[in-house]
DNA sequence: TCTGGGGTCCTAGGACCC
DNA sequence: TCTGGGGTCCTAGGACCC
């Protein structure tokens, strides 16, 4: 049988979320700033038409923000992490398979449904009613077209943020009109030597490409969206509650730093931010690599660790260890990371620390740790390593709505 | 003066072994 | 003047995504 995939992907959602509580900026220009306020991650239609693109450094349109022709805010992710899970339950509850595929996507599968079309209508409605996020939604026999559809449906008004792909027809009329870099899964480098070749369409790459070409100069990668193109789907849907194989965490300071007590205190906040990540999936690592960055250089160090562990204690140990070998004094620092790898299932290693009696006392420990600050809220209980309040390096949020849904201080009221 | 963060997948090439 | 071949495993780094 033939397959069915949709796209379901949420309108400029971080801006969207914003406006979820403030119905006084339903038409106002809206954009959301990284990390630190650095750059524009998010838009509203109406601030993409005042042609401000997307990563543009905020001091660039601070004056639009001063004349309030533009609202601001600082992202807001405990916001929109919420409100992504509410709409992810909506999809499971409506839909047999689906694929989170990042905070504001998701795919399903709607293979042998008698009219698409018509649930996808339904699927967007009850968002709308329940969320109050838009979405748009493509539908198509691959991933690939999926993606292409959903734009369709996003961006020509008269679909109602819906359009299917389902048709050889109407598949290659999209094609032809789809440049060949804004294939999903074409990037910058495979899109210039591409049309080096003269494939400047999604077209050309689906009809004129020949498959040993692509598969000696572009490898499987090349091949497996030339295939998806034609409509033969071979990416399949994942399992979404799949295990990550690495885990980071890494922040730009809100203050350039030269001090190592500085440096220590970063590095062990994201080490017990990633630890906790760590513990969600009953995973274990065995590797703590560290990164530090100032305007010229990156320092990297990669430490194993002789048992496997979730102890952020032994974690925030091996990283300070590893900070000690790649510190250089009077150097002006502006980020750092931390990245746990060679990743295992606890039920998976447990087996073999039998004689190790300490391995029960930390993993209680961990679980209260976790337990409290779920309760209370991050952070309410943290190792001495993190330091206290007024880090200079703690990045910049000066448009922070409150967060309206998970925090019981913060929620909101209407008068 | 000010330009994010968190992932995955794939490949080339080195190390090592027989 | 000549210096094997085949295999596996691991890792760094590129490319891409949102």
């Amino acid at each position: 049988m033939k397959k069915i995939f949709a796209l379901i992907d949420c309108n400029s959602f971080y801006c969207s979320c914003e406006r979820v509580f403030r119905a006084d900026l339903k038409t106002k220009p809206i954009v959301v700033l990284s990390n630190n306020d650095g750059c524009v991650i998010a838009r509203t239609q109406e601030a993409k038409n005042m042609g401000i693109p997307m990563g543009v450094p905020f001091f660039q349109i601070h004056e639009l923000y001063k004349q309030n022709k533009i609202e601001v805010f600082s992202s807001n992710f405990s916001l929109y992490t919420d409100l992504s899970q509410r709409i992810m339950s909506i999809l499971k509850k409506e839909c047999p398979s689906v694929q989170v595929y990042s905070i504001d996507e998701a795919f399903v599968e709607l293979t042998g449904l008698h009219d698409p079309l018509s649930f996808a209508y339904k699927l967007k409605k009850i968002i709308y009613q329940k969320v109050g996020i838009p979405v748009s939604i493509g539908i198509a026999p691959t991933k690939v077209l999926a993606k292409r559809a959903n734009h369709i449906a996003k961006n020509e008004n008269h679909n109602q943020g819906v359009f299917s792909l389902l048709q050889n027809e109407d598949i290659n009329v999209a094609l032809k009109q789809t440049n060949i870099i804004d294939v999903w899964g074409v990037g910058k480098s495979l899109g210039q030597r591409l049309s080096s070749l003269k494939i400047n369409t999604a077209y050309d790459f689906k009809t004129y490409a020949n498959e040993k070409l692509i598969q000696r100069e572009f490898t499987k990668v090349g091949l497996k969206l030339k295939h998806e193109l034609m409509g033969i789907s071979c990416i399949e849907l994942l399992d979404p509650y799949q295990e990550k194989k690495e885990i980071s965490h890494s922040r730009s300071f809100g203050q350039k730093t030269y001090h190592k007590k500085d440096l220590q205190e970063a590095l062990a906040n994201f080490i017990s931010t990633a630890a906790a990540r760590l513990r969600t999936q009953s995973s274990l690592c065995t590797e703590v690599s560290i990164y530090l960055k100032t305007d010229f250089l990156t320092l990297y160090e990669k430490k194993k660790l002789i048992n496997a562990t979730h102890d952020t204690r032994l974690l925030i140990q091996a990283a300070l260890q590893s900070l000690e070998k790649i510190y250089l004094p009077q150097k002006r620092y502006k980020k750092a990371g931390v990245r746990l790898s060679g990743l295992h299932s606890s039920n998976e290693l447990q087996l073999n620390f039998f004689d190790n009696t300490n391995l029960l006392k930390q993993d209680r420990l961990m679980q209260t740790i976790d337990k409290i600050n779920h309760l209370k809220g991050k952070n309410s209980i943290q190792f001495g390593a993190c330091g206290l309040n007024n880090k200079t390096w703690s990045m910049k949020q000066n448009f922070k709505s409150p967060c309206y849904t998970t925090n019981w201080e913060e929620l909101p009221y209407f008068f």
